[in-house]
DNA sequence: AAAATTAGTATCGAATCGAAATCATAGACT
DNA sequence: AGTCTATGATTTCGATTCGATACTAATTTT
């Protein structure tokens, strides 16, 4: 059936393949007046829950210094895209939360094309595309030190409250001990601690006080 | 047997995860004194063939200007490791060949790392990402507009000389009428036209001078 | 209270990049 | 011949980016 096949690249070829996509797929310079670096901004704080949302975080995350982030950052909040509040616990921290502004303008993202490329791929190849960038992700993230993000989903520190009544579920992170609501469960962390292998969110064995 | 399951993102979870995967694969500025432009055109010129190992060939190749890639390649003139020639049929062309120290260089190209975890992924996997990766290459540079390079193994102007004698195998390039060695059948080439399904060079029917 | 750590910002210089202009060569067409 | 257009490469310029460094302020540790 499948036209293409005996198509088998070595790890090297492989390596280059994807930078060469994310290159492509991230478009030239400027586009819906942002550059790729704001882009990137844009992305992660639309994407990263409250607790990531700081501008240290980010820089983490993208592998770049605190002040290039900064910079990047001031523009984006001058640009009314960020919206800047200080932390009421912590008088150095401040949290930047995506405008609708930023929300609207997510949907000009140079990668939609690739988004869609990946969107027609076949469910089974999308899964398993994710698992293994998922995995490659966490040995070279492990090798270069640096923090791996991710979700709660497979987090070791996520506590789940199973359903508690009437379908409202109450999950917490053990630690932050903090609650945490249905939509932030899916949101990055950069306190993601790889461990948690459980199935997802179904109520099991486990102690629920139903 | 497999831990982790049920992980499956949506096309834009795996699009941002790949262009993360990239970012944090190709290092942090310099590492080994280039910088991340450099190690592209460093990588691009030691795996091009002859015809696509010019200035705007690589423009082209990486979703740039003309421009901007005649300035880094001075840089990497002058600094050893790509050496300069003018073509003898066309007085405009140059041609860039990697000297000696780029292909020593190259072991210590900051995106080893993901090599290692890719060639550590089971063969079947990698294979399944090979042509995953390449579809959505070829989705997406279509979609943008821009041209897909490609090797000779699935390119429409291949011509399989078949096996002439004595294990000599010889090969063309129907586009550009020149006979193609051995080892340049797995590089890069701008001139790639997506085409040649069938099987990877072996004696079939054609009209083979035998 | 002092020291060390952390979060964020500011500054500076080098490098990058895109846009536009420039130059030389090649090819097409009258 | 000649002219016009297209192409390959380079240069220049200005804006932006980025990393390194220094700095301020708040927190935590000792």
């Amino acid at each position: 059936m499948d036209r293409e096949e005996e198509f088998e690249l070595d790890g090297r070829g492989i390596a280059e393949l994807l930078l060469h996509l994310g290159r492509i797929a991230s478009g030239d310079g400027l586009v819906a007046g942002l550059t790729t670096g704001q882009w990137a901004v844009v992305r992660y704080f639309t994407r990263a829950n409250r607790f990531s949302r700081t501008p240290s975080a980010f820089a983490a995350f993208h592998g770049t210094t605190r002040g290039t982030a900064s910079q990047t950052i001031k523009g984006l909040v001058s640009q009314g895209f960020l919206k800047q509040t200080r932390s009421e616990t912590d008088g150095r921290s401040v949290r930047l939360d995506p405008t609708d502004k930023a929300k609207a303008i997510i949907a000009n993202d140079p990668i939609e094309a690739l988004v869609r490329a990946t969107d027609a791929l076949p469910p089974g190849v999308r899964g398993t595309l994710s698992l293994t960038l998922r995995r490659l992700l966490s040995l070279v993230a492990t090798e270069t030190e640096k923090p791996l993000f991710g979700t709660c989903e497979n987090c070791a520190h996520f506590q789940d409250g199973g359903c508690l009544q009437e379908g409202v579920s109450v999950h917490a992170c053990g630690f932050l001990n903090e609650p945490l609501m249905d939509e932030e469960l899916e949101q990055l962390c950069i306190n993601f601690a790889s461990g948690r292998s459980g199935p997802p969110r179904t109520n099991s064995v486990g102690d629920t006080q139903q």
